[in-house]
DNA sequence: TTTTGATTTGTAATGAGTACAAAAGTAGAA
DNA sequence: TTCTACTTTTGTACTCATTACAAATCAAAA
């Protein structure tokens, strides 16, 4: 409501971001969204409510969550880029069989065995990208 | 030399794809490839040997050679599928500088400690990718 | 040699993402 | 308020990696 509304707007100003409706609007879908939508998902839905929104907005607003650190981009599917909120550091898992990215909860990611520097480069972010058989699908197909 | 086409002629059969020139000449590429090249660079420098061969062909081989194990897809860059040897597992780093992918040696590789189940889904692959400044230019930067 | 199936080729199409310039919005100065 | 400068948003055109597809070529067996 608008309580988060005015959150996410003070969290948008700290991040040097200006928290203009339409960045609200999208930050908000992020957070309310369970998934890692792409940005055709996102804009699919948030024309929803703002209808005259471009999906060149979208990209823009996206682009400026990445460079503040806001938004992390997935591309763990190969064609296309899954964006999730960056909240605590964690890995991903991919099912092959019905297209879903899991949350691997923190504790069980090997990306937060995290190194600054390996074999003498420079390390300043680790992904670690799982893909297999979720394990919906695996009770489904018995 | 003659033996190595040899040889590669006998890996893919072994892997169950039929032996052509044209594809014995892409794994013979891959073989000697230090670098991680995108099908585009693949095409560019076997179409000097092959002159007539077609970038579709490149992509058919590839696709072939993923499918049967033989090359792995490596999508650390983002926007193109980088394409390297099924040899030992192992990770990558990619300079955000250069531009290079460069192999972690496999006793370094996270990916190792390789899980075949995560929080119950069943993991049939493991990626890590790390990004940042390799070793080279930080040198150069000094 | 004929037949059959696999491979290769060229071209057209797809689809994600970007470039760019015009339009609209915002906020402060005068 | 009006003017001005700057930022954001929009629509459209474009790029570029990859795929679809059908025709041509090749290979190997009968
Ligand atoms: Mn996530
Ligand atoms: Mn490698
Ligand atoms: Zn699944
Ligand atoms: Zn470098």
């Amino acid at each position: 409501m608008s309580t988060k509304v005015e959150n996410i707007k003070n969290y948008l100003e700290s991040k040097n971001v200006k928290p203009t409706y339409h960045r609200i609007m999208i930050m908000k879908y992020l957070e309310d969204s369970k998934e890692h939508p792409t940005a055709e998902k996102i804009y699919e839905d948030v024309v929803k409510t703002i209808p005259t929104i471009s999906k060149t907005t979208v990209y823009n607003t996206l682009k400026v969550f990445v460079e503040e650190g806001i938004v992390e981009e997935l591309n763990i599917a190969g064609t296309t880029t899954h964006y999730d909120l960056s909240k605590q550091d964690h890995d991903h898992f991919l099912c092959l069989e019905c297209g879903r990215i899991y949350d691997i909860s923190p504790e069980e990611s090997l990306g937060r065995n995290c190194v600054d520097t390996i074999e003498g480069n420079k390390v300043d972010e680790v992904k670690c990208y799982y893909k297999g058989i979720c394990k919906e699908c695996l009770e489904k197909d018995n």
